[in-house]
DNA sequence: GGCATTGTCTACCATATGGTAGACAGAGTT
DNA sequence: AACTCTGTCTACCATATGGTAGACAATGCC
């Protein structure tokens, strides 16, 4: 396992950098894309130094998916404070989501690439993002108990949401084939479609208010 | 290129044979992950007479992607032939891709994979798919001006549907992550809890007569 | 100063993999 | 029978890649 050094002078423990340049190259170009060679020149390092701080590159890869969730529960954490209710909430948290993917992409794009992975990567991410997810079923539980929101299973609609907002996100090529543009502005314009699409799916029109 | 010398005897021209065993394999376990030596030993043959039909791996990929999308574009043609309309024809072709990812997974899983390695493989896919999703979209359009569905950006709700039915169908990781299962069941319950949502979504209320 | 610890590097290695060169067997043709 | 064409195989190669072994410099401790 890593050795975990963190108290280190200099730009930043070499761990913590090394885990920085996975996470985004495991996340942008794939984890069978992603040598340790080319990792450790892009760190002015060598392979042998990166199997110095994770003895393999599969522990290494362990240790960005711990990184990652970590960093992807970090970004929710101040929205999922307020105290926002309804179709409100789900609005908002889907809007820091594509915020997430436009300026870190490669977070987004790790999860991705995570569940292709399959086991022991998926499940590890699985687990770590476990309280989210189980956090996000509750609410939507709740939100239909209370007549918020149209009933539907909870966990599927999570499914569909990720699976929507991932593709939205990360399937760039895809978008481009359907003749989409990627600048800001049409990015914008995506987020608020699914936006639209989601509520007319989850809000019933006699509830709506505006 | 290929020689498509497809007037064989025996039990199947060969190149045929290794283009089966290619959509099985980049469908399922991806096309890094899919080595010449592996996909010739298991249909006893060596990796040379692979490379006899086609001149490299990339050139197999490009035919498997040509054959996938024919194959797809076939699934769908009967369906799509049927006078339906409205919510009904939705339904229906979503049933079919759902059948179809049950029965053909690998046909569902090279889609995926092929948008995961970005050009030139995305662009033949979505070259090849374009008449279909040129239909689609001009669908969506037709409906929405009818006033049978919401309005919403026809190639946005296509891509939103697009990554639904996809990842429900090959995320099973994530499926499993959630606590889903895997049985015949399970999928339908899945299968009709993502029309539902669907619905939802694009159909009003004022509308519906069910 | 001596010594242990830490972190990085040079040198290698084993293996997998895409691809090339060319031998060779069988079938059809003349 | 000689000849050509087709399809498969054996032998080989170049390269990339994850990983091991051990030298070496710096740092801090005694």
């Amino acid at each position: 396992m890593a050795k975990s050094k963190s108290t280190n002078p200099g730009s930043g423990a070499t761990d913590q950098r090394i885990l920085g340049a996975a996470l985004e190259s495991f996340g942008i170009k794939g984890y069978d894309q992603t040598s340790l060679d080319s990792l450790a020149s892009s760190l002015g390092l060598t392979k042998q130094s990166i199997l110095y701080w994770f003895s393999s590159k599969d522990e290494l890869l362990a240790a960005t998916i711990d990184m990652g969730a970590r960093q992807l529960t970090e970004a929710l954490q101040y929205q999922l404070s307020l105290p926002t209710e309804g179709w409100d909430r789900v609005e908002a948290v889907v809007k820091v989501i594509f915020r997430l993917a436009a300026r870190r992409p490669e977070l987004i794009g790790l999860v991705r690439e995570v569940t292709r992975l399959g086991p022991p990567a998926t499940t590890r991410m699985a687990e770590a993002l476990e309280p989210l997810l189980k956090r996000a079923s509750g609410f939507f539980e709740l939100e239909m108990a209370a007549g918020r929101m149209r009933r539907h299973e909870p966990k599927l609609l999570l499914m569909t949401a990720y699976s929507a907002v991932t593709g939205m996100a990360s399937d760039v090529e895809v978008l481009k084939a359907l003749g989409e543009q990627q600048d800001a502005r049409s990015f914008v314009r995506r987020r608020n479609e699914l936006l639209r699409l989601l509520r007319d799916a989850l809000v019933s029109e006699r509830l709506e208010d505006r």
